[in-house]
Order: structure tokens, then sequence, then C-alpha cells
RNA sequence: GGGCGGGUAGCUCAGUUGGUUAGAGCACUUGCCUUACAAGCAAGGGGUCACAGGUUCGAGUCCUGUUCCGCCCA
């Protein structure tokens, strides 16, 4: 450490002037480039690590969720980012080795849907083109457009191992894809077969069910009769929403127990216009209460019955094509559109009088194209399918027992809930982005070769015909084996040996079965260990109304709009701020407007320190506490005070991390820094600074603003290392960058020498001249006093400890609250007549303060006699309310001691400030 | 239909295991360009904590029901 006096020319190479306001566009890039020269995002699995502190040996990791390379930074993701980067940074502060795994997702049909429309420009279709000219072109939008959304990161601050960037297409993640369909299947897990799928006619392609989300809409309710087999005239009445797909019905449902159709279950219907026979069965799933109580039964093209079909061993009749048009099988409604198909039925149906009639139905449930909006047919197609229920068993089995851990914690019930009830995953999509399955059919014998290396043969029957299945992967399969992937797998790495299982996963909570629960399932498969130990969703952002934000209706908002406007850390702050563990929250840009405004305050904060430490004593200016116990016994209450709530501070906001609780630590930074630091230590040390406590008010000021510092740097990161690299001392700190220094803890100041670093009686010593300066401020305002007029102050003390306090600290009373001449009166002495008053608690002696204001001349004893009387009401209601609580014997007798106690000592307290008040009513009476 | 989250000041949100007089930011009123900051300072007004019951000495907080908004599953 350097020795001698600092000044300001000492320190000049690293110390600029501050502008007067914060600009943050001079001042993120800069920054952003010099951490990732020095290599301070990256984490060496070989090595302890690269800061500069001792290691403490702790490892912790994240691989960030993979954003789709179509994609561009939306405000979900900037919190999703705020967020892994606060934690990143904190944890790399505290000294672990640490490292976030960034990357990208192919997006298999999202690139695909683009590339289409593009293509659809130049009037062409991909099949004009070709798989391999169609790759080609996928291949060089992703280079181009590919990486947009990781430096859109980049802005945002995020300290990210950009070395160790990952893309689910690379070669190396690719083959590990295969590897796990190629085990899949020959452990049986992995099958192809029949079943019924959602089905994009537009998109052509399958899709999953997140890619399928079901949009409410108005339609009609049709009931239909379907005449009864032997019947004469009767029949059975079916409702449905979906007429067309009657066509391909063979079977009529009802349910076991409903008496209506108890005697019909066996009988057969006669289907109109197909004129097949149609039985009816018993089924539980029918609910007797919807419709006729009698379903029809459309085993191809719908889910549930589907499955109806199976348990009574039903033929499929396929009526619609993969082009949502009418097949063969329909006769005469061949080569219709199901919509023209559905009016042409309707007509039919009444011409014959078996439409019983129509009713609205006003939220028909509808399936539609996430892409493209189309309405999807659920479609009876063969594709691979995965059998989760092995799977499934053993992440049950984990999420029970904590093995991974939710927060909320409510999403562990919601993620053992879908595995309980897990369905077999369609993994086939008909596109030609992404991985292709690696399985060959043979012409010959149809038998499938699987296998990672491409076959020249069938391995069944040895025939040269095969040929690859032309369908990839659905994009979630790829994406399923991403942190283990990220890291190596599957070959062995020094980093999956040192960073896996990772410590968090961060995600949005609309992919934690699709995704989070697919990588507990594949981790626990393929490493017998969890992926990451801890999943933390994160609360949707919504629009102020409370609404889903959305681009197409320009309701979104674009969160690098916000950076330009206030800076990458006020966006970072404000986003915190509102993160807390609720479910949504409501974005409004106030908020982020707020932060800005905490930006400014603390850059101006630091200019006034900086400014004021001509001359500081090194040995006393430390960035690290420790060196030095110089100074300690000169500490003056505010010294000891705010150092008290620094701790606090860093105590609540290390804790509230621990908690993932965001918002309770960014509100505690903002509080600290603004309500006290800035509000009443800077405001209190302006006269210390003339004074000879200057030397100890430099030194605190410097070790407050550090320490503040390092202990907002995780949430804005930018603001915090230009302030800090702009400190005299620099040659003294351990590291170069703020990013790399140490978090702060609590008891690491040999300034506060109690165990927790808090120092409660100068909390509450402060407390007393903070009320006091308060309420002679408010009897100002009530005088309507010119602000720099100065005015005589009485006070009236009910202990000697309330005077010692007073008469120590008046210097800070007369500085804040621009008081004249300020004079202790004995309790009973006479006061002169033209005075308002305030009656202060102290709480560092359990009395009150009198406090009088003179008003020079103006004689407003009405005023304060107002005052008086309604301050007089205000306490005798506290006072009656006290007391009557105190003379409910139940209270006395069943509430705690203390609180018992708290209410006696309260209604002494109150007794006492209304006798002084009535006294001073009366004697201005 | 089942599950979950939410309803606190005009707006956006905090509110620990139930325990003084329910907080913040913005907006509003009043006064200030007080040599860190007008993106600021000081003072102030504003809430039957969705509704109805219940438990308790005591409920914004716990329980039950109702209602409204949103999400998930079927």
């Amino acid at each position: 450490m350097d020795s001698g006096v600092l000044s300001m020319t000492d320190s000049q190479e690293t110390n600029r002037t501050l502008s007067k306001a914060y600009d943050p566009k001079a001042v993120e890039g800069r920054w952003y480039e010099f951490w990732q020269e020095r290599s301070y995002f990256g984490a060496d699995a070989n090595a302890q690590g690269e800061s500069t502190h001792p290691q403490t040996g702790d490892v912790y990791c994240i691989t960030i969720p993979p954003p789709n390379v179509t994609g561009s930074l939306h405000i979900g993701h900037a919190l999703q980012h705020s967020v892994h980067d606060l934690l990143i940074r904190w944890h790399r502060m505290q000294g672990r080795l640490t490292l976030c795994v960034p990357g990208t997702d192919h997006a298999s049909i999202a690139v695909h849907t683009v590339l289409e429309k593009q293509l659809a420009k130049e009037g062409l279709s991909r099949h004009d083109l070709g798989r391999d000219k169609f790759l080609e072109r996928a291949w060089a939008w992703k280079e181009h457009y590919g990486g947009l959304i990781l430096q859109q990161m980049q802005l945002l601050g995020c300290s990210y191992d950009w070395r160790r960037e990952r893309f689910t297409m690379d070669d190396r993640y690719s083959v590990a894809v295969q590897r796990v369909f190629v085990e899949w299947y020959r452990k049986g897990w992995i099958y192809r077969s029949y079943r019924i799928v959602n089905w994009c006619p537009s998109c052509q392609t399958s899709l999953s069910d997140l890619e399928a989300p079901i949009v409410d809409q108005p339609g009609s309710l049709w009931h239909i009769r379907y005449p009864l087999v032997g019947g004469n005239g009767e029949g059975v009445d079916v409702a449905t929403t979906r007429p067309e797909t009657m066509l391909g019905d063979t079977a009529v449902a009802v349910h076991p127990e409903d008496e209506r159709y108890r005697a019909l279950i066996g009988r057969k219907v006669i289907l109109p216009f197909m004129e097949r026979e149609l039985p009816i069965v018993a089924d539980d799933f029918v609910d007797p209460s919807f419709g006729t109580g009698a379903v029809k039964v459309t085993p191809a093209h719908d889910a549930n019955d589907y499955e109806i079909g199976r348990r009574h061993n039903l033929p499929q009749v396929v009526v619609i094509d993969k082009n949502a048009r009418m097949t063969e099988a329909t006769n005469q409604y061949a080569g219709m559109d199901r919509y023209e198909c559905r009016e042409a039925v309707v007509r039919d149906l009444m011409e014959r009088g078996l439409l019983v009639k129509t009713e609205d139905y006003p939220d028909a449930k509808v399936p539609r194209c996430a892409r493209c909006d189309t309405v999807l047919e659920p479609l009876s197609l063969e594709q691979w399918f995965v059998d989760m229920k092995p799977l499934s068993a053993k992440a049950i089995e984990v999420i029970e027992s904590q093995g991974v851990r939710y927060i909320p914690e409510r999403y562990t019930h919601i993620a053992l809930e879908w595995l309980r009830n897990i369905r077999d995953w369609n993994i086939s999509r008909q596109l030609w982005w992404g991985q292709r399955i690696p399985a060959w059919r043979c012409a010959d014998c149809e038998q499938w070769t699987v296998q990672i290396e491409p076959p020249s043969r069938c391995d069944q029957c040895n025939s040269e015909s095969i040929e690859q299945d032309p369908d990839v992967f659905d994009t979630w399969f790829s994406s399923g084996i991403w942190p283990q992937a990220v890291l190596g797998w599957p070959d062995p790495s020094p980093e999956l040996g040192k960073f896996f299982p990772t410590s968090l996963l961060i995600t949005a909570r609309d992919i934690l079965h699709l995704w989070v629960a697919r990588m507990i399932m594949s981790s626990l498969e393929f490493l017998d260990q969890v992926p990451f130990h801890d999943v933390y969703v994160h609360p949707t952002i919504l629009t102020w109304e409370g609404k889903r934000m959305s681009k197409s209706l320009g309701t979104g908002v674009d969160p690098l709009e916000l950076i330009e406007a206030y800076g990458a850390d006020a966006t970072r702050f404000g986003l915190l701020y509102m993160c807390s563990i609720t479910q949504d929250v409501r974005f409004t840009e106030e908020r982020v407007e707020m932060a800005r405004n905490f930006c400014n305050k603390l850059w101006n904060a630091s200019r006034f320190v900086l400014m004021n430490l001509e001359g500081a004593d090194p040995l006393r200016v430390q960035c690290d506490p420790g060196g030095s116990e110089s100074g300690v016994d000169d500490l003056s209450l505010a010294d000891r005070w705010i150092l008290s709530r620094l701790n606090r501070t860093i105590r609540k906001t290390n804790e509230a991390l621990s908690n993932y609780n965001f918002d309770i630590a960014a509100r505690g930074i903002y509080d600290f820094i603004w309500g006290d630091f800035c509000d009443w230590y800077i405001e209190m040390s302006k006269a210390r600074l003339q004074g000879e406590q200057r030397p100890t008010t430099q030194a605190v000021l410097y070790h407050v603003l550090e320490t503040a510092l390092r202990l907002a740097h995780p949430f804005m990161p930018f603001i915090t290392e230009e302030i800090w690299q702009s400190l005299p001392n620099g040659k003294a700190r351990a590291t170069d960058s703020l990013m790399v220094a140490r978090y702060p803890q609590a008891n690491e100041s040999t300034w506060t020498r109690s165990e927790s670093g808090i120092d409660e009686s100068a909390e509450a010593e402060m407390t007393t001249v903070m009320e006091v300066i308060r309420s002679i401020r408010n009897l100002r305002a009530e005088l309507k006093l010119p602000p720099k007029q100065p005015v005589p102050v009485m006070v009236v003390v009910a202990s000697p400890h309330s005077e010692q306090l007073l008469a120590r600290e008046q210097a800070h009373i007369t500085n804040l609250a621009r008081v004249g001449a300020l004079s202790f009166l004995a309790p009973d002495a006479p006061k002169p007549l033209n005075l308002l008053s305030a009656v202060v608690p102290d709480v560092s002696s359990g009395t009150d303060v009198g406090v009088f204001v003179s008003t020079e001349g103006l004689i407003d004893a009405e005023r304060e006699r107002e005052r008086l009387e309604k301050e007089i009401a205000q306490t005798r209601s506290r006072v009656d309310q006290t007391r009557q609580r105190l003379q409910n014997s139940s209270f006395v007798e069943r509430a705690p001691a203390n609180v018992v106690q708290k209410e006696q000592n309260k209604v002494a307290e109150l007794d006492e400030r209304l006798r002084k008040l009535e006294d001073r009513l009366e004697s201005v009476r």
C-alpha cells in the first residue's frame, strides 16, 4: 500500500472528473471491453479461477436457457438475464469459480417459418429449392442473425463466458442428440407408431403442445340424430362442434351409468351419409352433462376419441388429409376443404331432418398454430415417440426428495403433477432445419436401422435400399440435454467434472415441462445426476394493464430502447426491483425511470465524496477493511450509525439474494444509498468536513461509498465500476476491477466491533436526532418560514441521556434544520408565548423531547392551539385505545408478557406526552 | 371441471413467525436553482388492505365461503 497523504493530483491517473449527470453511454461500452480483455467472464475448469483473491474452492455454474436464433431480446429476456448476471456476479465476487455458459437454440420451426416466408416473397417454396439449398440458406441466415440476441445480452452487461458459446446444431452437440435417440431406441423407449398429433396443414408438420395453443373462439354446437338400427325412427342425438368429422365416426359413446342410454349400450346406429353401422359403447370418459350425453367417436381425428377407440377396439377412418381436405373415404365430400365440408354436411343433415338443433357455443376450444395461426388438425400419423414412463419415474423420485428444488416452491407440485400424468412424446417434425433423425428404413424388409454413423445396408436383411427418415427432431429433444451437452457430454471433459451438476437453472414458467422436466429426465438417465440443483422460475412481465405482451399488437416493450433511454444499469435495476416472488408483474417504464434517477443519485453522491477526499489519509481510507483499526476511537454517532446501517444492508442483501428475493435486495440497496447515506450521512458530513473531524469523516465516506459500490455492483455493473475506478488509492486495491473484488460481508469491517456489525444504540440515538430535525423542519414549514432563515429552537428534555445526546449532536440539528440557536430549557421553565411546539419520542431513552420553535414576534397563538388540539386528540385516541387493550383481562392474561409490557410502557409514554401537550395548550390560552 | 397466482393510496408495487399510528416510487399540494444531484431538496395530503363470515386478547397477515382478474392442466 502507498503511504503518504492522498491528493487529487496523486490519483489523477485513475481519477476522472465526473460529469454532473450520469451518462451511461459514455461508460458502458468501455467497461464491458475492459472486463472482456481481462477475461474476467471466463472460468477455467483446470484452474482455481481467474480472480486474484483466494478462491474458496466453491464452484457456481449456470447454463442459460438458449434463446432462439431467430429472436431478439424482449423484456422477459432482459429480466431473465438481469437475474442471471446478478447471481453470476454475486457468486464470482464471493470468490467462487463461476461460470455462465451462453448459447442459442436452432429453433427448428421458427427458423423454418422465417425462411419459408422469405422464399414466398421470391415466389418459391422450399421444395423448389431442395433440402440442401434450403439448409444452406438456413445456415447463412443463422450466421448472419443468430448472434444478435447474445450481443444484446452484452449490452445488458452479462458477464458470460463467451468463449464457450454453444449452438444446438454444433457438430458435437448434434452427435450428442443422436446418441440420445440411438440409446433410447436400443432400450426400447423410442418407438415408431401411429398416434394423434398436432398437425399444422399450413406448416405441414406436427407440433409440440406449446406450439399448439388452444384459443377460445365463438362456434356452434350441432345436435345430430343418428338413427338406431332396428328402431322405428328412433335415434341417438350426439352433439359436436365439428360436424365434418362425423364422416370418420366409428362409434357413439355414452357414460356407463347414464340411465338415459343404459338400454342402448351394445346396440347400433346408422351413420348418415356413410351408411355405416356404429356400435354404441360405454366409456367413463364421456361427460353425461355435456351436450346430449352421447358423443360421436372419431378415433382418427381426435385425441380423446383415439383413446376411446383404443379401449373399444374401434377402427380408424381417416377423413381429413394433411392439407385439411376431405379424403376419398368421404365419398361425395371428397376433395372439399374441411370448412366447406362442414357447411355441406350441416346443409345435408338439415335436408334429411337429422339436424336436431344448433346452439351457440361461445368458447369453442380451437387449437391454432403458434407460428402461422392456422387452425390445427389432430391427425393420426406415424411418428417417432418416446415412452416417457421409465424416464419420468426417476425424475419424480428426485424431485420428491428435493434433489431438484423449485423456487417458488409451488412449481414442485406442478412439475410432479405433469410427470405423474406424462404422455408419450412425439419427437418427429416434418421440417428440414434441425437434427435429422438417425434412422434408415429398408425398402425391402421395412425395418429400421438406427445408429449414429450412416449405415450402408439394412441391419436386418442387409438390403442396400435403405433411406433415411426425412424428418428432424423436435427442437426440445435436442435442448433437453443442454446443461450436460454444453459442458462436453458425451465426451469426458474437465468441464463436466468441474461444473456438473450445475447450480441453477433460471427460466420462464411456460417451458417448465417441455424443457426443464426433460432436462432432468435425460440427465438422470445418462449421467445419473441432476442437471441443476435449483430451478428458479422468474415472473412473467405483463403490460401495465395486466395483459400478455404481444409483438403483433405492439404492446411489447423493447429492452434495447430502455437501455438506450435510461442505460443498462437502470434497466437491470428497475427490472430486479420489480422481480418479486410472484407469478406476474406489470411493467411500467416509470420503474426504470426511478432506477435511472437512482443511478444519478449514486453518481452525484460519489462526486460529492470524491470532491471531498482532498488530503485524506490513505491509512484510514481503505477499500479492504481489516488492515488498520485507526479511527475506531473517534467515530462519531453519525459514523457509527452509517456503518451500522451499511452492515444491516449488507446482511439483508446477502440474505435476500440467497433466497432469490431480488426485489428485497434491490430495495435494501436503494433505501440505504438514497435514504441513509445521501439524505442523512452526506448532509451531516458537510459541516464535519470543515472541522477537526474531517479525516474521520473522509475515511467513513470513502469506506461506505466503496463498500456500497461493491454491494451494488451485481445489480448495476457499469456505473459502479466507473465510480470505483475513479476512486483514489487505486493501487491499494487487491484487484484491478470491481467485478472481481470481494463482495461485502456484514462483519468484515474492523470499524464496527460487534459480531453482527450492527450498533443498536447508535441507530436508536440517530433516530432521535433525525426525528428532532424532522419535527423542527415540520414546524418551520407550518410557520412558512423562508428556508434560509435561521430560527431559534428550544428543547425540553425528560432525561439526562436525551440532554447529553442532543447537546452532543446539536451541530447536526442546527445545520440540517437551520436552527439559529438551540437552547435547553428545564421542564418547568416558563416559555415565551410565540412558539410552535412538538413532542418527539427519544427511542434511545424511552422519554419524550419537547421541541419549541419561536415564531419571532408573529403572535400566532391560534395556530398553535389548533396544532395542539389536533395532536392532543390524536394522542388521546391512541391512549384510550391502548388503555382499553390493557383493561381487557384476557389480553393481559393471554398475550406474551413482552407485548403487554410494551403496551404498558406505551400508555405511560403517551400519558406523559398528553400531559405535556395539555400543559402547553393551557399556557397559550 | 381440477390446480395455482393475484385483488393493499389515483397508478405500479412492498408488507417477515399474527403484535405500536400499513410503507416506497410515480402522480398530487406547498416551499426551495441550500456550492453532490431540479433525474434534485424539504414539508404535506391521500388507504373501512376485494367482499362476507370465522379463529384469536389482537387479523392486511391464519381458516371457510363469495366475487373479480390472470395463468396452468383436462
